[in-house]
DNA sequence: TGTCCGATCTGGACAGTGCTTAGATATAAA
DNA sequence: TTTATATCTAAGCACTGTCCAGATCGGACA
């Protein structure tokens, strides 16, 4: 999760401060969870005074936009690792659906800012929509790919929207104590999981193609 | 949404300061968001001083879930509106869908709430699944009543907990910017809702009942 | 080489927060 | 009426996000 190494270049005082920051938050975010994430215990974490992010974030939210980047990047590396483990679109699609609700499993205070940020924002990052290398985009593309070029656009958007809802939605519940019981009668977590994203049967690209 | 009168009864000092103080605190989060949600404004607001919630509530997290827990039955009255509303159980579903992201549109900050307060928990309210009345209860009610005796509990509770994500996925993202184009296509917002719950196709028991 | 400018960082301050403790007050019970 | 208990207030603690004046350092320019 890009924990790297601070210094590879150093062009200013700190060298890179913002970066340090980001990489700061992330490591307070997944040692002691979202509560304890304020601007000082990051500036605190990287060793500078509590005044010093400002140079480098407008304000708070600024600094979390950043966390929700990497996260988002990080989420689009698991989501593309499945990429082309089974030539079924409907396995490869719960496949996929899999990686995003673990992900959000492995990194659950990383997952919870990501989503933060975009509530009050009322929106993904831009970018991801748009840059082929996105993690929405591997969705769409994934439904555009199996669908075939007869297919309208409005079609495979709803089937992208569906998909992305449902898998949101486990991702935020599938620690839920309410689920326990089913996931002992499925075989434990991950076979709670395929059975949910396959019952939703939302990772069917035949529906958008047929109407 | 129960900002109801305050003075029923007035058995103490103030006249039921804890349901004054729940009612207070919704006022703000309908008024001002979720941000502007601190128990001292909540007292300010009630007109107390900044201590007196600690005489009725623990701590913060106590008074949240308080507020969650009116806002649960309230949810849960407003799927319980559309019950009966037409007999084909897809459509049925479709609408208690609906109705679901519905008032998580019309109370935005306190579905936020609802759903703070439960992940912190790992947990959606306890009554929820129990009592009859519960808004969890009542889809997967219409669940059983719809597949008959032969299935088995497993696949309703399934259902119930696809049709759950699907909709809390789409409740939470439904007013991203992403979607406007969709909506557009779809003949504005309440278009949008029925195309992608029903093509979610979580709402058909038959999947469950043949499994 | 020396000087200066602007980017970067610090120390200190302010208002606001959640929460605790000690004391005041009013209600119900004796 | 006295007493006990529940209720509320006042004051204070440690913490937060944010701003400001000043210190400091790096790179450009002379």
């Amino acid at each position: 999760m890009s924990t790297a190494a601070v210094a590879d270049t150093r062009p200013y005082h700190h060298g890179d401060l913002r970066r340090a920051l980001v990489d700061a938050a992330i490591r307070i975010l997944e040692r002691e969870g979202p509560s304890a994430l304020s601007l000082r215990a990051v500036a605190r974490e990287a060793g500078v005074s509590p005044a010093a992010p400002y140079h480098h974030f407008k304000d708070k939210g600024e600094l979390l936009e950043a966390v929700a980047h990497v996260g988002w990047e990080a989420l689009g590396d698991g989501m593309a690792a499945v990429q082309g483990s089974t030539p079924d679109l409907t396995s490869l699609m719960t496949e996929i659906g899999v990686a995003y609700v673990r992900f959000s499993q492995e990194h659950p205070a990383l997952y919870r800012v990501m989503y933060d940020t975009a509530r009050d924002k009322d929106s993904l990052p831009e970018g991801m929509q748009d840059k082929e290398d996105g993690a929405y985009c591997l969705v769409r593309n994934t439904f555009r790919d199996a669908a075939g070029p007869g297919v309208p656009d409005v079609d495979i958007e709803l089937a992208t929207i569906a998909a992305w809802c449902a898998a949101h939605g486990l991702a935020e519940m599938s620690g839920f104590a309410q689920f326990n019981p089913l996931k002992e009668a499925f075989g434990g977590d991950a076979g709670f999981l395929r059975a949910v994203l396959s019952h939703l049967g939302m990772f069917q690209a035949k529906q958008a193609k047929q109407d």
